[in-house]
RNA sequence: GGCGCAGUAGCCAAGCGGUAAGGCGUGGGUCUGCAACACCCUGAUUCACCGGUUCAAAUCCGGUCUGCGCCUCCA
């Protein structure tokens, strides 16, 4: 398996720290609203490489933190006039639903930044110690950047052209810096904001320092695995390596993994644009299937431009899988309980040829566009392969695949059939009928009717279908 | 100014040295009482442009144009 490596800019081989184990942590949100879809977007393609090292056997510690106290929480907080906890848990809640709805799979840990402040607290302690970083006169505490030689290995940089390019810092007003490049640890509170005591002043801490801290506690010194936004490489992911290294002294994460930036009709999505949307936005007009099933039929890596034709595409797209996959269940019903023929089993060992294909392209820095192409070059084989006379254990194992692949994308194609009202039921009857005497005035007028509620009818060789629209 | 990404059919999108996957859409056909689903056919002699390397380039090198991102909170 290979993984495109921001720290080396290249592909490498996956060779995890711990035989059979994976550790990684995904920087997740703050929570002060509810989550965007540019949000969901590291949530849905970690979630898939998770899903997809879990098929391949590798047991995966994934911790996913949320950073409940921060500026715009606060700021929400005091317009609402409550505490700021009542802001963040409320949208920790939001933001479970949503992924849910994505399919997203639970961290195996969830940390959140206000309980693990003892130990930001105690890794700072030992950056001040080991004379990585200082005190300010009012209690701020600093990261001497430059005492930390590697700095900018991820991001490619250099401090001198930082220092060049940072000429904001330095009008910042924060004249208290022994370097402009320096950043905050720890700092002091203001008037009505939540605060914690520590040895240099009441206060809370840096952004930066909580992933550090978290990554470090629920996953070890060394990690194999740390991902998010390309947003997030500066500085956060620098300042990250920065002082976890300068305070464990250990190579902080083996792979650097950062998915690329959803836009919106081209532009970055952005409030002030009003081109904004939430998770709920779409759900309300769509499957959040749909939304997970677009992101995934583009590589991780590159920009994705939404809109709402890419998402008419993607819907009937995703619909093709679970058309299929429900046919299958249909012809499951009344299917011949015998054994396989030969020619049956020719089939189920060709179609293992789209198993290998959407592994090889899974191997391959998680390429979901390709695997997704093989879920559809199944889908086609199967559809070809199959019909009334299949028997039953054929017919359940081309499902088996397709579900199987859809699910490692997180995709859930085997709808349950749903029990339809018993009127329903007797109108779809009176129509077969109408069929059988070629009454079919009558026949369309019951079709129309059950459209009208959102039931869709097709008449098929094995009987009648229904759907929803 | 520094660092970096992208430009492949109407749209989306793989491929990254061996002669253009897949999906959506369009048009035609088979099936069907009709419809829907499905299936078959239809689609880029060509991969932004100009040079170069090579037996061979969408893929490598140089240049040009266009769009975008990071360098400040941001997924």
């Amino acid at each position: 398996m290979k993984i495109y490596n921001t720290l080396s800019r290249q592909k490498e081989e996956f060779v995890p720290l711990e035989e059979g184990k994976v550790s990684m942590y995904v920087c997740g949100p703050t929570v002060y609203n509810l989550i965007h879809i540019g949000n969901a977007r590291p949530m849905i393609v970690f979630d898939t490489a998770r899903r997809y090292m879990e098929h391949k056997g590798y047991a995966v510690n994934y911790v996913s933190n949320f950073t409940d106290v921060d500026d715009k929480i606060i700021r929400k907080a005091n317009e609402e006039g409550v505490d700021p906890s009542v802001i963040s848990e409320r949208y920790i809640a939001e933001c479970r639903k949503d992924m849910q709805a994505l399919n997203v799979k639970p961290a195996t840990v969830h940390p959140k930044a206000t309980e693990e402040i003892g130990g930001m607290i105690d890794m700072i302690r030992s950056l001040i110690d080991k004379g990585h970083a200082y005190t300010a006169q009012d209690g701020t505490v600093y990261f001497k950047t430059r005492s930390f030689k590697p700095y900018g290995k991820l991001s490619h940089k250099n401090l001198d052209d930082l220092r060049s390019g940072g000429r904001s810092l330095l009008v910042s007003g924060e004249e208290q810096k022994q370097d402009p490049l320096d950043f905050v640890l720890w700092k002091p509170k203001k008037e009505g904001e939540p605060y914690w005591e520590s040895p240099w002043c009441e206060g809370r801490p840096g952004w930066h320092i909580e992933c550090s801290v978290m990554s470090r506690k629920y996953l070890g010194e060394e990690i194999d695995i740390h991902a998010g936004g390309e947003d997030l490489i500066f500085p956060h992911h620098e300042n990250e390596i920065a002082q976890s290294e300068a305070a464990n002294g250990k190579e902080f994460a083996k792979y650097w993994m950062h998915n690329g930036f959803l836009n919106i009709d081209n532009k970055k999505m952005s409030k002030s644009e009003g081109n904004f949307f939430t998770v709920r936005d779409i759900g309300e007009k769509y499957d959040l299937q749909v939304l997970r099933f677009f992101m995934l039929s583009a590589h991780y890596r590159s920009p994705l431009n939404f809109s709402a034709e890419l998402m008419e595409a993607a819907s009937n797209g995703l619909d093709r899988i679970v058309t299929s996959v429900t046919n299958l269940n249909f012809l499951l019903k009344n299917a011949q309980d015998r054994e396989m023929t030969e020619e049956e089993k020719k089939l189920i060992e060709e179609a293992k040829e789209y198993i290998v294909k959407f592994d090889e392209a899974m191997d391959d820095d998680f390429n979901t566009a390709d695997a997704i192409s093989a879920i559809f070059e199944l889908v086609k084989f199967v559809n070809t392969s199959v019909s009334g006379d299949s028997a039953s254990v054929f017919l359940h194992a081309m499902k088996d695949e397709i579900v199987l692949l859809s699910d490692i994308c997180g995709l859930i194609v085997d709808k349950k059939e749903e029990i339809l009202d018993t009127q329903i039921e007797e109108l779809i009857q009176e129509r077969q009928e109408a069929r059988k005497a070629r009454n079919f005035a009558r026949a369309d007028e019951i079709r129309d009717t059950l459209a009208a509620q959102g039931i869709i009818l097709e008449d098929t060789r094995e009987g009648v279908k229904w759907k929803r629209a």
